[in-house]
DNA sequence: CTGCATGCAAAAACTTTGCACCGCC
DNA sequence: GGCGGTGCAAAGTTTTTGCATGCAG
């Protein structure tokens, strides 16, 4: 029921080789080098058949686009707050925070997002107030 | 600087009544009971800037739009895969996770927010599949 | 062939903003 | 009064969708 097409395939591998959880638009810029015709929507509907079948994640930052990540290791997400930039993070230690989460919970906890937010390695060393990095282009 | 308004002021005493984690569109329904002529501008105004001043919270869910909370106690949330409802969860233990975040990180970790998936409690013990709450009205 | 996937464009969903007027301080 | 806040409406941003066509199975 889920065919194959060369624009997802395109999609997922783009996404396999970045490391900077691009945003749709971004995604879009970068395909249509391969694809010239595809358009935003097909992008769209992709990334969210991917998302949803749990080949790649979808990272709502509360600013801005959606972004997207091809890594699907459990790791967390750093965000930013000076530059805007997405990092991955890896945790350990956080295994069990379903569990704690249930606890006098009546629901059943499945899983979990989250993201840490703070200054980066480059902007925590500036001195000045300079992003760095606005938006993956 | 910031002055005060009977709009804003109203917009956080409704908030700080509600645990349900309106969206603005909510909080403009209701507070135009009280003040028929608010604009939506003005509830997503007042929304940001109380969320900036630490008064509110926002939250960003991933799906439709943000919902904003009243409750600015150390509290987690969870958000029902089923209902599309938001709790609130409080989940003890976690205090030191923006330190195990920062270790091999060369940035400066200042906080993080952490979201809980899965089946909420009415949603757990439904057998049949009626979304017992869609949005909150 | 059959039906999901695509391209295109329009529209939807959500949020921000410019401007003239209003009301705190 | 002066300046931030408001109401209104228009515009901005991000994402979804209807429809005719294309391509995988």
């Amino acid at each position: 029921m889920l065919k194959y097409s060369r624009q997802r395939e395109s999609i997922q591998n783009f996404l396999a080789n970045r490391y900077d959880h691009p945003t749709a638009e971004t995604v879009y810029q970068n395909i249509r080098e391969e694809f010239p015709n595809i358009s935003l929507g097909t992008v769209y509907r992709n990334l969210n058949l991917l998302a949803e079948i749990g080949e790649i994640q979808k990272i709502s930052t509360g600013a801005g686009p959606d972004r997207f990540d091809g890594n699907m290791h459990p790791h967390y997400h750093f965000i930013c707050n000076h530059c805007g930039c997405v990092m991955d993070l890896s945790v350990s230690g956080l295994e069990h925070i379903n569990i704690l989460a249930s606890q006098n919970f009546g629901g059943a906890v499945e899983g979990h997002v989250a993201y840490f937010y703070g200054k980066c390695p480059t902007c925590a060393e500036d001195k000045i107030s300079l992003p760095h990095t606005q938006k993956t282009s």
